[in-house]
DNA sequence: TGTATCCGATACATCGATGTATCCAAAGGG
DNA sequence: CCCTTTGGATACATCGATGTATCGGATACA
C-alpha cells in the first residue's frame, strides 16, 4: 500500500523505484493513451513487477496524477525561466519566441497532457488542479505582458494584459490540438508565433505574413 | 460480424439497433470517456444484449469512429448552415455569433469528440479522416471570410482568409479546452467571440471590451 | 399465410487485469 | 556485523470483458 502514513524512512531504493515507474510510465502512455494501459504494461516497461507498483501507488489514477503534476511543474518552470529571461528589456516579440520554444517542445508531452484533459473533462478535482496550473501559467505571462505595457500597445478587445494572457493560452492550447493530428512541430510553431504576434499587436507593426496553414 | 458483404436486406430492425446503440453509446461515451467504457456497458444503456452489438459491429473503436462520423457531419451541416445563413448582406460580426452558438452548444459533443481527438493522436488513419472533418469546416470559413473582403478586412499577419479560417478553428479549440474545464458554456461563447473578434478585425472597429477571464 | 432469411439473445470458453497475501532480499541503524 | 525494518517479487484467487457458436423469434417477401 502506498499509504502516507508515519515517515518511518526514506529509503534511497524507493525514490528510484518511484522515478523510474514515472519515467516508464511517461513513455508508455504517450505511446498507447492513458485508456490503453494496464499497470502491468508500466511494470514491464519500468523493469519491476506489480508488487512495486503496489508499493508505490495505490492506482493507475494516481500514477497518472503524480506524472503530470511532476512534469506540468517543470514546463511551468522553463516558461517562467523564458519569461524572465530579458530583464528590462522588454521585447515581447523575442519573448514570444522563447515561450513557443518551450511550450511546443516535446510532442510526447502534449499526448499526456491532452490525456490529462480528457482525464480532467470528467473529475471535477483533477480539474481543478489543472486549472490551478493553467492559471499559474497565465499569470507568469499576464505579468510578463504587463511589464511591456508602453512597449507594445495590446489590442483593447481583449481587455488589457489578463484578457490577452487568457488568448495566449487559447491560442497556445488551439495550435496543440492542431499538432496532435499533424506531427508537425516546427510547423505548429511558426503557426502559434504567428497567432501571438495577431494577438498582441494592434495590427500596426505586423512583421511580414506567411502562408498560415 | 459486421460485415458488408452482398447487401442481403436492409431490414428496418437492424437500422433501429444501430442508432439506438449509436444513441446509447453517445450517452455513454459522455458521461466516463471511451477508454473506460466496455462493450458490455453500452449494450445495457441501449437496452440490447452483446450479441446485437457484435451484429452490427466489428468492435468498440468501429462504433466509436461510426458514431464520430455522423454526429461531426451533423455539426458541419449545422456550421455551413449558420454561414450561408445571410446571402448578400455579409455581416462577419453577426455570422460569427451564429456559429459561436453552434460550435459551443453540447458539452457532451465536445468531450466525445476529444476522445476521438486523442484516439486520432495516436493512430494515423484515424488522425487523416479527423483532419479531413476539419478541413471542410475550415474551407466553409473561409470562402465565408473571402465573401465579406472588402467589407472588414482582415489582419495582414493571418494571411488573408485562408489563414484567418485556420486562426478561427485554432481559436474554437483553444476555447473548447479551456471549456471542458469550467464547463462554462455560455462564459465560452462570450469569450470566443471576443477572441474572434480580436482576431479578425484590424484593431480598429473594435467593440467594447469585455473582462475576459 | 407460409417460408426462407435475418437479427438479436443466450450460453460458454477464454483471457487478461486486478488486488492481496506471503516470502525473500536489501537497506540502514546500532 | 547483526538484526530490524522496508521494498519488491512471487503466487494465488477473483473478476470482468471479450469473442464465438448456437438457438429461437422476428421480418420481409411471395
Amino acid at each position: 500500500m502506498a499509504v502516507e502514513g508515519t515517515t518511518g524512512r526514506v529509503t534511497k531504493r524507493r525514490v528510484r523505484t518511484r522515478a523510474n515507474l514515472l519515467e516508464a510510465a511517461f513513455a508508455v502512455f504517450a505511446a498507447k493513451g492513458f485508456g490503453r494501459v494496464s499497470i502491468e504494461e508500466v511494470c514491464e516497461a519500468a523493469g519491476y513487477s506489480r508488487g512495486a507498483f503496489y508499493s508505490n501507488f495505490g492506482s493507475l489514477d494516481e500514477l497518472f496524477f503524480a506524472l503530470y503534476a511532476e512534469r506540468a511543474g517543470l514546463i511551468a518552470d522553463q516558461v517562467a525561466g523564458a519569461l524572465a529571461l530579458d530583464g528590462p528589456d522588454l521585447d515581447v516579440p523575442a519573448a514570444v519566441d522563447r515561450v513557443t520554444e518551450v511550450l511546443l517542445l516535446d510532442l510526447d508531452w502534449l499526448l499526456v497532457k491532452t490525456d490529462f484533459l480528457v482525464h480532467a473533462a470528467r473529475d471535477p478535482a483533477v480539474a481543478q488542479t489543472l486549472l490551478e496550473h493553467r492559471e499559474r501559467l497565465r499569470r507568469a505571462v499576464a505579468d510578463r505582458l504587463a511589464r511591456a505595457a508602453g512597449h507594445t500597445e495590446l489590442p483593447v478587445v481583449l481587455g488589457g494584459a489578463e484578457g490577452a494572457a487568457h488568448a495566449v493560452i487559447a491560442a497556445y492550447d488551439g495550435v496543440t490540438t492542431r499538432l496532435l493530428l499533424d506531427k508537425d512541430v516546427e510547423h505548429a510553431r511558426a503557426w502559434l508565433k504567428q497567432l501571438l504576434t495577431a494577438l498582441l499587436t494592434d495590427g500596426s507593426d505586423n512583421p511580414a505574413a506567411r502562408s498560415g496553414g
